[in-house]
DNA sequence: CTCAATCTGTTCACTGAGTGAACAGACTCT
DNA sequence: AGAGTCTGTTCACTCAGTGAACAGATTGAG
């Protein structure tokens, strides 16, 4: 549920802003606000992640979140494992791509017959 | 529930073997017996596929499966469909995977300072 | 100050896709 | 005949995901 997917994203919409909402995070995320709260308590569950509630300029009554050094450490392999896991993906989806080309040829050709 | 990705592969391996059992199909799609079920009444529902139960040379009481003029058809415009959306990945893909590199490079810059 | 409005995080009943064990029927072989 | 094996079909169950509803905090206008 919480897959390196949504720890990666999450930390660096996080560093980039700690002062985000969960609601803010959720749209930009594209999931619910029930998962992304989910996710957020998994990673601070982890240490990777804090909420502090100091009291923010202008905001309402929101948390702040922060990385935690294990959370910066975390953001760095997990950025290459994503990494790696797309670039997967990519080499996947150039296979899969070759054989319906492949096979929309084929098709072609028992056509004219 | 019956995606593209499974009215292109079911047709193709039906067209393929089509004395293929459902179980055989579940396990060349990956998918259950229960989704496969589903997914080949529906293909039949929408005329694209008929099941006869004509007996077939050395299977035990198995259907056999073949593609309707309506599912040759279908079988040819799904085929380009699931291409362009599956270039269509290839291309978000390719951007994501650019974008994870440059955000790496900016992690090592700041490393530096 | 007061109270309504608006933000926040948290919860949890609900949904729906997907699963696979269990079943009934048809066939084969001894 | 009967045991074994294949078939398609069913359906109770699971579980990730949803988002309306809630409680608490802050703000701002009257």
């Amino acid at each position: 549920m919480l897959t390196d997917e949504y720890r990666y994203k999450i930390l660096k919409l996080i560093e980039a802003n700690p002062s985000i909402s969960q609601r803010e995070l959720a749209s930009q995320l594209d999931i619910s606000l029930g998962k992304t709260n989910f996710c957020l308590k998994a990673l601070i569950e982890k240490g990777l992640l804090k909420a502090s509630n100091f009291k923010n300029s202008k905001k309402k009554s929101a948390y702040l979140y922060f990385l935690t050094p294990k959370g910066f450490e975390e953001k760095a392999s997990v950025s290459v494992r994503f990494l790696k896991h797309k670039m997967r993906e990519y080499e996947k989806l150039e296979a899969e791509i070759a054989q319906i080309r492949n096979d929309l040829n084929q098709q072609k050709e028992s056509d004219i017959e």
